[in-house]
DNA sequence: CCGATTTTGTTCTCACGTTCACAAGCTCCT
DNA sequence: AGGAGCTTGTGAACGTGAGAACAAAATCGG
């Protein structure tokens, strides 16, 4: 995590109004959860009701919602519009951030188009990108500007959020360039692993990521009963006679 | 989660051939980097070496590759290619694996196009989408085919991967034709809760919930000295008069 | 061959996250 | 008004993951 933390050992530390990490990982996903039920009219829902919208157990979500206050009523579960309120708050986004994609290739375009951007509480201000025959192009309402004027626009459009949708090359010096323009979040969606100083988040969506860790499950089920034993490995070289894979583990 | 796993109380129940969660989640990450090593023709890497360029610390490397065997060497580091290949085979991307993307919007059009589908390991072999005015139309070298070709085509090509890439009202649906069609993973870009059955892994990738994670630490570093106090509540009764916040049931 | 040096693999401890279980508190009915 | 019936909020137990620290193994130089 890039987050900072003053941990001293006194007390449990509590929550100096701190929520646990994981914790706003899900109020997101409760906040999408209470706006599904409100389009649906319904007024009040239970802690149940809740977890079952929002694909969790009810106690998890009950201790997710603590750490925000005392916003139920016992008996009778949690006023809809309220909670999605406190929630959206909490979370920030009762406002609006300034958000600049860069790099407009396929992915960027897509993004670029994502009607409401997934969520309201974020504007795209700005699609970035350093090929000029991309300049000029018009996407939906916008049009996509050079990359150079990455530092005015962050300053005029107070901009915090960035995204990165370039390929792995040039990502880590876009990410420097967003930091030094003043940008303190970043959502990376190039597989490359940024480094960034103290004081700036940094968030990863990487596809193939998540295909290979669907795949590792996937072939645990295939050789459920007969494992496809270890295949020939490929001609070792420099190093010893090789560990025997199969028993390395455990015991 | 949805994995099963029979653990019995007993000892501390070591890996009978199972690797943490955690660890499975940064395999991807180590192979990259080994890759990435690889292709600058460097031989042999220290555990600090791969850390520093898979981004995490060293003792957390040691461990996880622990998981899988004893591939390095004492002194020395480990041999780039042969744990490379250890890791990829563990994962599963040793072999290519049968994917189909269902719903060519803007950004399943953006994984079609995406070359080589981030790393080897993957093939697609069909793009789907119900809407006939999309049914035909040419990606790189793919076409777009209808989404009632779905069964035979899972059958054919044994398809285990399936990509979600519709808007959220559908997804479910999309979601019930895979699972009964033989897909047992999925990866959902829709802004839904997916229920499946067991024995079906499901990941989910969630643009909005990554930017309102962002949009949160944000909040607090704005109002590190001055946290905007708490806003007067919107007329706690009925439905209240908020900014239309969440709702990412866009489409 | 032996000791110095390097780096892995593993053990131990601590922090974090999840789940259970229940008291506190609210509503409704009689 | 009082008791029955729900549902929240939370304390405590449990399990998983992270990091520090160190013993075991390999290389290398004398």
């Amino acid at each position: 995590m890039t987050r900072a933390s003053s941990r001293r050992p006194g007390p449990p530390t509590r929550t100096e109004r701190g929520i646990p990490e994981a914790t706003v990982a899900r109020l997101p996903v409760y906040l999408r959860a209470l706006t599904a039920l409100s389009d649906n009219g319904i007024a009040t829902a239970s802690s149940e009701d809740l977890a079952t919208a929002a694909g969790v157990n009810s106690a998890k979500l009950r201790k997710d919602l603590s750490y925000l206050g005392s916003y139920g009523t016992r008996g009778v579960g949690y006023d809809v519009e309220y909670l999605r309120y406190q929630i959206a708050r909490e979370i920030g986004v009762t406002q609006d951030w300034a958000v600049v994609i860069v790099g407009i290739g396929n992915l960027g375009h897509a993004l670029a188009n994502y009607s409401g951007f997934g969520t309201r509480g974020f504007r795209i201000v700005a699609l970035l990108d350093a090929d000029p025959d991309l300049v000029g192009e018009r996407i939906g309402d916008m049009e996509v500007r050079d990359f150079a004027q990455l530092e005015e626009i962050v300053e005029t459009d107070r901009v915090s959020i960035g995204v990165i949708t370039t390929p792995a090359g040039p990502a880590q010096e876009v990410c420097d360039r967003l930091v030094a323009a003043g940008v303190t979040s970043i959502l990376n969606f190039a597989p490359v692993v940024l480094s960034v100083p103290d004081g700036v988040d940094i968030r990863k969506v990487d596809l193939s990521i998540e295909l290979q860790i669907l795949a590792y499950h996937e072939q645990r089920k295939s050789g459920e009963a007969a494992l496809p034993q270890v295949p020939e490995l490929p001609a070792m070289n420099g190093l010893t006679d090789l560990p025997s894979v199969g028993g390395g583990v455990g015991a």
